[in-house]
RNA sequence: GCACCCAUAGCUCAGCUGGAUAGAGUGUCGCCCUCCGAAGGCGAAGGUCGUAGGUUCGAAUCCUACUGGGUGCGCCA
């Protein structure tokens, strides 16, 4: 149900019968023309490009075309006008019953209007936060966690089949000094003294891990050399991190699909394999990289490896797969774990990177492009930084002093509603500033605060109305005669609405959950000002007063809820139905 | 040196994959509560969209070259 579509099929017809009656010449391509809301309110609901689109390669004037056009367009009865204005732009006001019958469709369709069909039941496969399971997620984390989460809810309600995943990095050699600092920890429980060098993780988070491992083995590894326990107190160390990192996740309301663990991919032939489809397909050899120009490094020395040829592919140089002494880069596991989502059948790949693995987005694609043979794309979205603020001043962070902040004490001060939204209001690829004072602050210039209190505000009429014995629900509203619902002040809020689906669906082909939280921000402004002008204009309060709610007038506050709701949804939000 | 990202109001940022007179918040100035939640609303002022070209009916948006900032660049993930 998107009014815009609605109204681009009937001046598409528009133009089909133009072109039958001969106005047009036939086999023109109607692909660019487009149907959108103006800019200015003035000119109308909505606009249409058609005939400046179309002029040249019809061989006609802009005018001529749009002439023809409006009168095909005012023959519908949903069009109450359309005029040439500009330099050919068709601009067309819409009958109020299109905006009331819009109004009982959202309270009809609740939580489902905004649903679009873009996706088209594509199985698409989101990878995000793939934290090392080292310790605690932090704050960068935190980010890219969000934003993965509301991209996955953003692309479902698109239309799109998501799987949730994370890939664990429990293969590479941090999960080695985890293990050792873990084994330090082990030592300290058993009374011993014990010193973290540089390599080792000093974080407090590993003390309880240490008791741990101290009560499952007793003293069985005290004394003895890393040949006994690394094995065994790695994956002990990685499964408490995992269940840490879980709780993280769940504490700010993410809930993944999938969890695929790298250490899975050695040792079973799993890279093997992924290796050996690009090696049929004549991409990996043998050779020598050129060393980076206008970089010094020092003790380089040209060395034979075996490469991947992702220059065929679209990167800027061949990619190294394995190390001079024989083992895998860090970047066959990689391949492999996508051969195994490509294998898997996703029809679409979307990796969330922090913005310092820019660096790697162009292999990684060539990767999968090589082992999909093409058909299946890789979108990477890159997170920004996240700048932490009190009252202004930078909160000091030391990754050496293990005084970094984590997830848990931005969602314990601030609550994980909270910060899903303000994590939202940035674009992705754009640094986030992050002021602990500011999002709890309780005003206008707090978007979070902003929005949950236009939902509120329709909680506390909707109280107002059921304590009055007038409590129609969704179904009734919708059901109920509306035509009193005309005043321009109403259908102003009532376009912005109509926008509802459409954005979602631009959102969703960009891959930009940022944009539900400003068109919410949007929402709740054009409610904001309707809600004030019923101070000064009874006809334009909700509730008359005895508190009766009639149904055309709180059908447009109970439809504005409905869609807060849904946009809050997707964000990963609950709704407020008042403010404390 | 190369690649990717960014540059829009004093400040923080949007700008609907090319549309009409470029928008919000904040800050500054001025208004609005006998009235459903003023935790709010209305208005004023504020711009060479980094620079220079190009593409076309039309460019903040697309292309090229610069300037300035960020990130990354074999055997770390």
């Amino acid at each position: 149900m998107n009014l815009f579509d609605d109204i681009k099929a009937l001046v598409l017809d528009g133009l089909d019968a133009l072109t039958r009656d001969g106005t047009l010449p036939a086999g023109l391509d109607f692909a660019n023309v487009t149907v959108e809301p103006p800019r200015d309110p003035a000119h109308g609901d909505m606009a249409t490009n058609a005939a400046m689109v179309l002029a040249k390669p019809a061989g006609l004037k802009p005018r001529d075309i749009a002439l023809a056009l409006v009168d095909r367009l005012t023959a519908d009865a949903r069009v109450a006008q359309a005029e040439v204005a500009g330099p050919g732009f068709i601009n067309l006001r819409l009958a109020d019953g299109v905006w009331q019958r819009l109004v009982a469709g959202i309270l009809t369709a609740g939580a489902d209007y905004g649903r679009v069909t873009r996706g088209q039941g594509k199985r698409v496969n989101v990878e995000y936060v793939s934290a090392n399971p080292t310790g605690p997620m932090h704050v960068g984390h935190t980010r890219g966690a969000v934003f993965g989460d509301a991209l996955a809810n953003l692309l479902a309600h698109a239309g799109y089949d998501v799987t949730r995943e994370y890939y664990i990095n429990d293969g590479g050699a941090q999960v080695d000094v985890l293990a050792r600092s873990v084994y330090l920890r082990y030592l300290e429980a058993h009374g011993q003294e014990v010193a973290f060098e540089d390599g080792t993780y000093p974080g407090d988070y590993l003390i309880d891990v240490g008791r741990a491992l101290k009560d499952k083995v007793g003293d069985a590894y005290v004394g003895q050399p890393e040949s006994v326990w690394l094995t065994e107190v790695r994956t002990f160390a990685t499964d408490a991190m995992m269940a840490l990192i879980r709780e993280d996740l769940a504490a700010l309301g993410v809930r993944m699909d999938s969890f695929f663990s790298e250490k899975s991919l050695y040792g079973t032939g799993r890279i093997e394999a992924a290796l050996a489809d690009l090696d049929a397909k004549g991409l990996i050899y043998q050779g020598v990289l050129e060393p980076p120009k206008g970089k010094t490094l020092e003790d380089w020395e040209p060395r034979e490896q075996t490469l991947f040829r992702s220059t065929a592919h679209g990167d800027d140089v061949d990619r190294p797969v394995k190390k001079s002494d024989g083992g895998w880069t860090y970047f066959a596991p990689d391949i492999a774990y996508h051969y195994d989502k490509v294998s898997r059948g996703f029809d679409m790949l979307v990796d969330v990177f922090g913005a310092d693995h820019g660096g790697y987005v162009k292999r990684m694609k060539a990767a999968v492009s090589a082992l999909s043979d093409g058909r299946v794309p890789l979108e990477v979205k890159l997170i920004q930084l996240v700048r932490l603020t009190r009252g202004g001043e930078p909160v000091k962070m030391s990754k050496r002093a293990g005084t970094f902040v984590t997830l848990r004490d931005v969602v314990d001060q601030v609550g994980a509603d909270v910060t899903r939204f303000v994590m939202l209001t940035r674009k992705n690829d754009a640094p986030l500033d992050f002021d602990f004072d500011k999002v709890l602050e309780q005003s206008k210039d707090n978007p979070v605060f902003y929005v949950q209190y236009a939902h509120a505000r329709v909680c506390s009429v909707m109280r107002k109305a059921a304590a009055a014995g007038t409590v129609p629900d969704d179904a009734a509203l919708a059901a109920a005669d509306l035509s009193g619902l005309s005043h321009p002040a109403e259908l102003d809020v009532v376009r912005k609405l109509a926008e509802w689906p459409r954005l979602v669906d631009i959102a969703a082909q960009t891959g930009e959950p940022h944009r539900v939280a400003f068109y919410l921000y949007d929402l709740a402004s054009a409610f904001h000002a309707l809600w004030h002008r019923g101070n000064a204009e009874p006809d334009l309060r909700f509730l008359s007063d005895d508190d009766r709610g009639d149904p055309a007038k709180i059908a447009l506050p109970r439809a504005v809820a409905v869609v807060i709701s849904a946009g809050l949804g997707i964000l990963g939000v609950k709704p407020l139905e008042e403010m404390r």
